[in-house]
DNA sequence: TTGAAAGCGATACCAC
DNA sequence: GTGGTATCGCTTTCAA
């Protein structure tokens, strides 16, 4: 069913049929719903080719998903961020436009958006301490918005991020407040900018309780099972381990749970852990203190909150343009009795 | 720059100019590099929107993700699969269009798509037993490739999947061979379709020793950080518990650990754990003999298989319609010792 | 309040 | 081998 067949069934033009299904002023209330009711019952849509072509709109949002070309993995994050943003999309008439690229191929990528025009504007992952993507894509000229920052860019930009700096901080000062004083950090790669501001926090923490922060306790790399296992049972090895292991993500914590494992150490009493993403990630003392750290419904939220930003952007309305976003573990789900991250003091 | 501005450059038409860069036979070589140089240094692209209108192709595939509407929660497994698709689309010119909608919304999604004509074809993920959305685009004439299968679904479709019951049965026979003989089952809903092959493998595998499957240690909701938690702490509290789990989700098992770490008892000595779904799931005994289950390099690669099926149907190639992965453990990356599975025999 | 007609940017048929 | 032109389905200006 197309505008031409529906106008031909009212009687009408294409042009009144068209600007009754838009809201445009115009139409005279009678026809409108004459027309509301046709369209409904003929099951028609406008083809969004056409109307796009028209308009000059694409009516669609473009998400560049970088993988790593070594891991191949995909950050798990991604898919409850992308599930917020859709959310807001699909509410909106936007539609999601996935581009999964090798990193190396990234800025192709985003040529290729805006020279085939099919999106309106971008979200842009997984940012560096200074990304070359964000003078691109404002040369470019799309729209677009960051999740996460580039804290040594200067060019600005609108973002969402959560609280990472604050979350590791938080996270370390309440081992700390255990009673842990020798605390590993699992960290991402870090030339990212979240990993640069995770690591931040922890050595905060640390040097406000007059702890030198211990090279040898601090690693970072692509967050994977592989990793966490790796850099666990070398820790574990050391004549002196840890006492407690900050992990940046859900899956290098499933890692690091494998590795404690073999080691035949047990948790809470040999080595204590928090993670960062994972929904299950509250910890909590005998005092019920909350430690914040990001969860994957934050993730989730932030993606909210992202495509909001960019869909105002793009249609010129009124809006902030950065948001940062406590990720407060309070939020969190919490079942039966909490697991003590004690310090043995034996 | 437009086809138009581009063929105006060079003296040319644009139906010269189209040919010559969509290879068709009747250009002159030296036109075709003339205009293929012209194109290359001003840096046109053809608009995705104009060329599809023209030929009623939209150059895209979409994917719907279904969300639970309780959890909000992703299954990461879709980034892995959807990295995997991206790879094929992006090489054979599709884009990816994203829909993620609470399940119940689903069929409105495909029709859509259909109505709104902006995919070629779908991919269906997460079949049910008996999957309504597989007569609706049979009906609806839209190609689909399904990621998973429909088992009492008798209408023709084609499919990937990985062999769900061979590896959960494999798993289990393997810990049979390690002496476990009360082994509990976490899964997903049963109404999926590859929680009940899970449970078909691991049942087949009990069976097959003589041993009847306990209805007490099998357990079937959303794989959620806190269902394994809830689970896993419910049946280590049991006067019998069992001495190994078979999880089916990562994200499950990363609450069953936690389960078991609140409950005081030490992996691999008090519980066994395999996992379906994690990178690291590599279990060996001291003979080496590997456990066959799904990593999510093999999702991946279920991505790949199930996009160049989707690309071959659209474009009229002949393809298999049907593809069985066995999602092989001997894949996984092996790194350190493993961990012994071991069976008490104290 | 409604309609006719000109684009939007490509493809594809039909002449030459 | 090349070019003119209708066409895809919609929006939007201009007239009525």
């Amino acid at each position: 069913m197309t505008l031409k067949e529906l106008s031909d069934l009212l009687g009408l033009s294409p042009t009144t049929v068209s600007r009754a299904l838009n809201g445009y002023p115009e139409v005279s209330e009678a026809t409108r719903k004459r027309v509301a009711a046709a369209a409904r019952e003929h099951g028609y849509a406008p083809n969004t080719r056409a109307r796009s072509l028209a308009t000059g709109r694409a009516m669609a949002i473009g998400h560049v998903i970088p993988i790593s070309a070594k891991h191949e993995m995909v950050n798990p994050v991604f898919g409850d961020f992308i599930a917020g943003a859709g959310e807001v999309y699909s509410r909106n008439g936007y539609d999601m436009l996935l581009s999964v690229v090798p990193d190396a191929d990234e800025e192709a990528a985003y040529r290729s958006f805006l020279t085939k025009r099919n999106v309106d504007g971008i979200i842009l992952h997984a940012p560096t301490l200074t990304d070359p993507r964000i003078p691109l894509l404002n040369a470019l000229g799309l729209p677009f918005v960051v999740h996460g920052r580039s804290s040594e860019m200067d060019a600005p930009y609108a973002w969402v991020d959560v609280n990472n700096t604050r979350a590791f901080q938080r996270a370390t000062e309440f081992l700390l407040d255990l009673g842990h004083r020798r605390i590993a950090l699992v960290n991402g790669l870090e030339h990212m900018d979240f990993a640069i501001r995770r690591r931040a926090g922890y050595e905060a923490a640390l040097t406000a309780r007059g702890i030198a922060p211990d090279a040898d306790l601090m690693f970072a790399g692509e967050m994977t099972e592989a990793q966490g296992h790796d850099i666990t049972r070398g820790l574990l090895a050391q004549p002196h381990p840890p006492t407690a292991i900050l992990v940046s993500s859900m899956i290098s914590a499933i890692g690091v749970r494998r590795g404690i494992e073999e080691m035949g150490l047990r948790m809470g009493r040999d080595v204590s852990l928090i993670t960062h993403d994972d929904e299950l990630s509250y910890f909590r003392n005998g005092a019920d203190i909350p430690v914040y750290t990001a969860t994957r419904s934050s993730v989730r939220e932030a993606g909210r909150k992202a495509a909001r930003m960019l869909v105002d952007i793009i249609e010129g309305k009124d809006t902030p343009r950065d948001i940062l976003l406590e990720a407060d573990l309070t939020l969190g789900r919490s079942t039966g009795p909490a697991a003590p991250l004690r310090m043995e003091t034996g």
